[in-house]
DNA sequence: TCACATCCTGACCGTATGGTCAAGAAGAGA
DNA sequence: TCTCTTCTTGACCATACGGTCAGGATGTGA
């Protein structure tokens, strides 16, 4: 038996335990809701005591906290594809591409973004107000700017990417449902890229931005 | 003063008392979700007393059960719009105007649906097995109906259900992001007919179903 | 009017939960 | 080796919650 691992070092010893503890409850945040979730559900799936989980977080809130601004910077991530795009089928594109992957490998990251915004956002309310509005304006500028240059026509930005935020997240948050109408398995390889390219069909066509016709 | 009121039979007393507080179960799930929702905070918002509550709802599950069937009977009349249309402009504009006035009129029902579907339907996983399956078929159908008669491009009509879904139900059960980030206004008449506007014009231009361009 | 069924509710109970603590184990540094 | 800091954890506590119940109030039907 292997039995290599050398003794961990006290940082090295919190580093892991406290990944390990966001991991787990980001888990059981997202199936159980804050409300339904407990600290000692949290801990078993960690696999630690629960006393332990309160001496690295001293609450459930800020615990809680901690996995939701950890979520909210993924969120934000995934615009970069937006930035360099020369137009929309390429910016728009990639990032449909990209929430639609976060939704298939985070879907537990955003169910609890979800279930925040849902409940009024009382942890994050602050980011919403300053990081989201910032970051919400910066890209209606850009497909402002992609109307203006004639490179799509003229739809009101906003509800563009309310549109872009709902689908891709969907896939995440009511991935229970989509199970239960795939025969209650979950969705191929080639299911998830059969949807990728429904939606961005649909949009960058609906958006008058291919030459799809 | 009016006081015009004669008193109650017991059988209005019921109907009464049931009504306000599937309501307030309804806000009050809706808002702390299962977990957080306590009998006290529905009592206080029905105006009654917490052993009320009991004697009309056994147990805390059999009222959100109660709550949850009710939203899933509105969802599925929703689809009326979709049945006698002609075509996918008249159907699918209707499905979402209709929707959209739901996510405008019973926000708090539609979160607790997508709270429900995000916890993986404890409660009702048997009518999404059946049920949802029939009525999405059926739907389906009828978008493929339309695809084959020419009224439509070839789109997948799963991927174009779910995108309704997402899209419509996103203004109720984000309602507070979108709220944020209109200023912390709730939208507008005005700008509640821009988000069918916007939403209709894209999903119809993108599945071909309208001479947009 | 009277007997009955339904409705109402303050007081109460057992349990589960978030959180605390004290005492010990274990790495760090000299 | 010795001391200090960090980490670990079983036992414990106060509280809040879902649910019960007994006894009274109130409409109902004969």
């Amino acid at each position: 038996m292997p039995q290599t691992a050398r003794p961990l070092s006290k940082k090295e010893i919190r580093q892991e335990n406290e990944r390990v503890i966001l991991e787990a409850a980001e888990k059981v945040f997202a199936e159980a809701g804050f409300g339904g979730a407990t600290m000692q559900l949290i801990a078993d799936l960690a696999g630690l005591p629960k006393a332990n989980l309160h001496y690295y977080f001293p609450t459930k809130e800020a615990l809680y906290r901690e996995v939701v601004q950890k979520i909210f910077q993924n969120w934000l991530k995934a615009a970069d594809a937006f930035d360099e795009a020369p137009g929309p089928v390429e910016g728009i594109g990639a990032y449909i591409d990209a929430k639609m992957e976060i939704s298939r490998q985070h879907p537990a990251g955003s169910k609890v973004w979800a279930s925040e915004v849902m409940h009024r956002a009382p942890v994050i309310q602050d980011y919403l107000e300053t990081t989201l509005v910032e970051w919400t304006d910066g890209r209606m500028a850009v497909i402002q700017r992609w109307i203006d240059e004639g490179k799509m026509d003229p739809i009101d930005p906003r509800h563009l990417l309310y549109m872009l935020w709902a689908t891709t997240q969907h896939y995440a948050d009511f991935g229970h449902q989509i199970e239960t109408l795939n025969d209650g398995a979950a969705l191929s390889d080639a299911q998830w890229e059969a949807a990728k390219a429904t939606i961005k069909s649909i949009i960058l066509a609906g958006i008058g931005a291919t030459g799809r016709h």
